[in-house]
DNA sequence: AAAATATTTAATCATTTGATTAAAAAATTT
DNA sequence: AAATTTTTTAATCAAATGATTAAATATTTT
């Protein structure tokens, strides 16, 4: 493929109106975007969009998709390296995480709102249950607990804190720059500086004294 | 006012709109309601909506207002008691709003989407600048770090951590009763427990050593 | 270049959905 | 009990919205 092609690829038809669909769906979600939108932010003839996608859910299902596996397969593969410590581990996952929302700080609400509305069909694709239940975290996990190293048996709680901490600001972020009056780039700025505080936060909740 | 008629009033034609509005709305939020929707689920013909509230607009108004309040209001009470220390502060707002969630789970990723969807509008209205800049809680922050008891200086990260452990869960339901297969009374049963353990993962992460 | 195929557009359709209306029924007042 | 007011219902409207179609244009293949 040559370049020509491959920049022509780029900003394909298609590919606009995939993009112009994530920039709406992750900011209204579905039920609130209107395929006019879509079509209207990709700058493009509204039958396009059903031309090149079928219909709004199957579009939606796709951007869905993609969303869903970018954000969580990474997960996977972090939490199942034998070569990280525990420690490691939440140390990459909270500077990973958090330089990936950054980019796309819609995400996190995009997917919360869409699983309520559609738990069933949506987590039957995330490998959570095997991150929870199988994964080298818990394993090492299990071994800090019974070698007295964490005070807290279930990694649940765990699990749910350091993605708490990581996650959360990002959904209220409406409420957090409204408290202060914050411009983006304070905000990012007041998150960047989690990245070295989140790992030091959940060593000092989890060590056993 | 009789007891019949304080009975009646209850579950007068009114409130049985607002209440099924209000389950219908937390559930699938605005955008994705249905005013037929709301109907059914109050067992009411349609027109009574726009006859007893006007809109689907002004009906929601009406919920969304109600829940705001009720969710911030106790909040501004407890940040400003003279009474009570720091920890004190973080251990009732723990409990309380575990056990004001547990009661309405979908409040959080309600309010949370919803103020996505209109931040300007709704956040006016809520007392959030106040507390983080002018409360009791931040001065007796303020003296904490002054006394190097607490080794953070942002107040901003100890009110998102304590919101964060708190509310995260609950806005990560069904990922996270999907991850272990739990039924609501197991995840509640989870939830409790972080009523005690919040008040000492924060005392953990924010005590100077 | 001609033919065939792929892409794009404008117009239109059918359904959904918020809202209204006029009449019926129920409750309240006189 | 009659008159009046309030509440409820069924039918319908108008706008919004997802989707389709047929024709026009552009691109690719022959």
């Amino acid at each position: 493929m040559s370049v020509s092609e491959s920049k022509k690829k780029d900003t394909s038809t298609e590919e606009k109106i995939k993009s112009a669909a994530k920039t709406v769906f992750y900011n209204k979600g579905f039920a609130a975007t209107r395929t006019r939108d879509i079509a209207e932010e990709a700058g493009l003839n509204l039958a396009l969009l059903n031309y090149y996608f079928r219909s709004k859910a199957k579009l939606f299902e796709i951007i869905m998709s993609e969303t869903f596996v970018g954000f969580i397969s990474g997960m996977k593969v972090i939490l199942n390296d034998e070569g990280t410590s525990l420690e490691e581990k939440v140390k990459i996952i909270a500077e990973r995480y958090i330089d990936f929302i950054i980019k796309e700080p819609e995400i996190p609400t995009f997917i919360l709102t869409e699983i309520r509305n559609n738990p069933d069909g949506l987590l039957k694709r995330l490998p959570i249950r095997e991150i929870v239940n199988e994964s080298v975290f818990i394993k090492q996990f299990q071994e800090a607990v019974e070698k007295k190293e964490i005070s807290e048996p279930n990694p649940l709680h765990f699990l749910m804190n350091l993605l708490g901490l990581v996650v959360f600001p990002f959904i209220a972020k409406p409420i957090i720059m409204g408290s202060r009056n914050l411009e983006t780039e304070q905000f990012n700025n007041l998150i960047l500086e989690r990245k070295k505080k989140i790992p030091i936060w959940i060593k000092a909740m989890f060590t056993a004294v």
